[in-house]
DNA sequence: GGTAAAAATGCAATAAAATGGCAAAAAGAC
DNA sequence: GTCTTTTTGCCATTTTATTGCATTTTTACC
């Protein structure tokens, strides 16, 4: 997915297209697992030349959200994890318990139990929690 | 469930039985949903004549969610949820994108994705993401 | 019941994650 | 290029969670 690709996603959604959305959805897609707003602000640092602020990050994120081009995944670490909405849709996430790392995983799409009268479901979500291999191997240290 | 019953498997779980495990462990037990420590604490403040420190209940539900006796959620919202470990399990929970929410489904066991080698789950989670009645009702305030 | 060792608590300080206000800067329409 | 609106950067603040340490409580043992 090419830059001009991401301006016009902006663009269509009735926003403004800047430098940090661009940086930040651009970070997101290239990532190969969702990413907090620090770690998108530690990647912005290595690999660009303009650095937005931190909190222009969390806007840029909030704003990528609400106009569904990014997802915030439900996490147990204490940091929201984004990950693009792209094609590829419906994966579940592992989460590590003992370093928190979280990748993403196939898998089928789960049935949606029944919701109380007047709910509605906008998205189900699949989240598997236990042990990466790096720490399950070095679960005694 | 009765307090001897939570002494027991607070007990079991090799820890002292204390005024603030009791307390956290059975306000999370009466409640219909799963609550942030905060949460718990207003309850206690309201329903309890010794109320614990802030910290004590972060301590407290720490020490709960380690020995398996309380379980946190993947949540969307900042502030973690807990909810107890009993004997009904393997449901799914609704999260309102709106009022956050967080109420219990029943719901079947998801299948568990494939993971990669060397992973090892623990546990499944489904969330769903959407609107509550009464979110739904007022979304245009 | 009384006593000692170990574990848990309360309090103050601190850290981590996120948000709000406002003036300055940038984007887009013309 | 100029103007209007949106976005950004910076500072302060809030929310959520954690750490250090002296004091209190729990429990094992007599």
């Amino acid at each position: 997915m090419n830059d001009p690709d991401f301006s016009r996603r902006i663009r269509d959604a009735g926003g403004r297209v800047t430098a940090a959305r661009l940086a930040v959805l651009r970070c997101l897609a290239e990532a190969d697992e969702p990413l907090t707003p620090d770690e998108v602000l530690e990647h912005l640092a290595r690999n660009s030349d303009h650095v937005p602020d931190r909190v222009t990050i969390y806007r840029a994120i909030d704003w990528l959200a609400v106009h569904g081009l990014v997802r915030r995944l439900a996490t147990v670490g204490r940091a929201a994890r984004y990950e693009p909405v792209e094609d590829r849709e419906a994966h579940a996430h592992f989460q590590c318990r003992r370093c928190a790392q979280t990748r993403c995983l196939p898998a089928p799409t789960p049935p949606l139990p029944p919701l109380p009268s007047g709910y509605v479901a906008e998205r189900v979500e699949l989240v598997i929690h236990g042990l990466c291999a790096a720490c399950r191997a070095g679960e005694n240290e």
